[in-house]
DNA sequence: CTGTTAGCGCTTTCAC
DNA sequence: GTGAAAGCGCTAACAG
């Protein structure tokens, strides 16, 4: 092990040449002679020189790494998406450097503030759930680092962003049940602070609307998304005098959660209680009793299209336009 | 967005001193006058100033950045390995950048380099099932950068790993069958390449032996773990004369798999065949016919333990000695 | 207590 | 075609 990687200093004084040299011949430059370019390239393979990319990038002002920040890389639809921002990044030569927030506000702002001082070219960010303020984000705008947000995205803000139709995928969820003769229909929401909750909802009222079906206040439940909130919000949902025919949750793991409590009471799922949920995880298809139906969301695509949303963003840094993307979803009827 | 970011000589131009006090006033070093070091970190604050940690890193000769590489995001083990790596370094203050390979050795060998020539203080590892050759490892260690092996790990390589018992725990969960009566027990076996299939054989091998059951070597499949793979496996297995009645499996995605195959020759699971496998995934618990039992292997622990490996490579790169850890395994009955 | 200087490894004008 | 030299932003002897 070299106590001392080779540097182009050493191939050089090696060479009896200098160092621009030798960094002209590895970049084949043009006006560097053949004869010279072979020897600093032999030299430098048997002396197993490697770059040294940090000083290329205070050079060039450029890291070359990437930011994403994430709730969970533990759930499936976060590691799918990394997947997809991973491909497009890793072949320009990119990488990336995930952290997840836990969708924790503070571990959010840590994680964005640490990245920015680490000097990462562009950050992506998936917003955390307990998020509430958003001067983290503005920081980084101020200071001019790409940013992309994906899935959370937060609408308010100048940054292109990728998103799900989940009003679009609520609306037809809860048709799709409606056509099936099912009118009580609840909905497992998550918490305000998410953009997504909020077009769950409309994508709800707009659906019953449209088929003249009333809404009970008591079916709409929001907030946390552990399975302990799920398991509570379920009970008071079984407990009311007119409990619900159907449930449209949160996404899978929401529904599992509450169809365990269902399970529990008694109930049969898919006969007694039917469930519609966000997602379509990929385990689905091991369980008996699966949601009847899932609303597949690409996360992979949704990752693929951040990421190039970034290196647009890094092609054309003045006429840079804001762009909002979104992916349609699709209803997967099991 | 500032054109040009903050730096120390911005700093240092406007409060008319030189780049040296201001860097040493922010670092708070003794021998610097109070109230320099407040003019300092106050000018810095409202210039928004951000150390450029590229500098630092090639002044300092590290980047603060350590690789890891694992064949996928998306399996739950690896996506819990992975939560534990990170807790322990971000909390250090280092940066995880993550690779996938696919299990492809092709992939694993490009990420290696690729982080190699990035200049990472440290590299983590699990193995690609399909890596045959080690060369791209030798390169890390010839280099001299800091590599520790989890999970799928290379014992005959000098750097220190962590792993699971595999052999204890196939063992073990061998030993579970035999004492709940069932003789006919079938392997499930990974690809050859992975050093945990051979202890796994291990295990299952000595487990029969200690109970005095004969071995059928029709009854041990060894090779690919996809999907595919497993169902023509489990096709063979059933099409035996004497099939098998429980299957130790690779890990729950291989069981699934294969119990799949056994639902749809219209075996009933935990009844007329009984399956036992490794991970011990999150999702079992919602599954109406979960293996029998799971053999937890503590992905968290383990990656945990590996980035403390790394972090006592770094601490004494002179005296430092190659360490085994084994995580202990515990199975798990339903 | 503070400034000067050298230098980390590399790229890139500018000379010749 | 090649070399000298400056400089990316920062740290750390060394010198006062």
């Amino acid at each position: 092990m070299p106590q001392h990687p080779t540097t182009m200093k050493d191939i050089a004084k090696q060479l009896g040449t200098s160092v621009s040299t030798v960094s002209r011949a590895l970049q084949d430059h043009p006006r560097i002679g053949n004869k010279m370019k072979e020897q600093v390239k032999a030299l430098a393979k048997s002396l197993a020189y490697i770059p040294n990319s940090t000083a290329i990038h205070l050079k060039k002002q450029k890291s070359g790494n990437i930011g994403v920040v994430l709730p969970f890389l533990t759930e499936e639809f976060f590691s799918v998406a990394i997947t997809g921002i991973e491909d497009i990044l890793v072949e320009k030569g990119y990488r990336v450097i995930v952290q997840q927030s836990r969708n924790n506000y503070d571990r959010e702002c840590t994680a964005v503030r640490a990245l920015m001082e680490h000097g990462v070219d562009g950050i992506i960010v998936s917003v955390a759930a307990e998020t509430y303020n958003h001067s983290h984000f503005l920081e980084v705008n101020q200071y001019g680092i790409p940013l992309i947000f994906f899935d959370r995205v937060i609408k308010s803000l100048p940054n292109s962003c990728v998103y799900s139709d989940i009003s679009v995928g609520a609306f037809e969820a809860v048709a799709f049940l409606l056509e099936k003769g099912l009118q009580k229909i609840a909905l497992l929401n998550g918490p305000i602070t998410l953009q997504a909750t909020n077009e769950r909802l409309q994508g709800y009222v707009e659906a019953m609307k449209q088929y003249g079906v009333p809404i009970r206040p008591q079916y709409i439940k929001g907030g946390g998304i552990t399975t302990q909130d799920t398991i509570q919000k379920m009970e008071e949902l079984l407990s009311l005098a007119e409990p619900p025919q159907a449930i449209l949750a949160f996404h899978d793991y929401v529904a599992l959660d509450a169809m365990e409590v269902c399970k529990k009471r008694g109930l049969r799922i898919n006969q007694d209680i039917f469930f519609v949920s966000f997602s379509n995880l990929s385990f689905c298809k091991y369980l008996e009793q699966p949601p009847i139906a899932s609303i597949e969301q690409f996360p992979y695509q949704m990752g693929a299209k951040a990421a190039q949303l970034l290196l647009s963003a890094f092609d054309s840094p003045e006429t840079y336009i804001r762009e909002e993307v979104i992916i349609k979803s699709k209803l997967v009827a099991r």
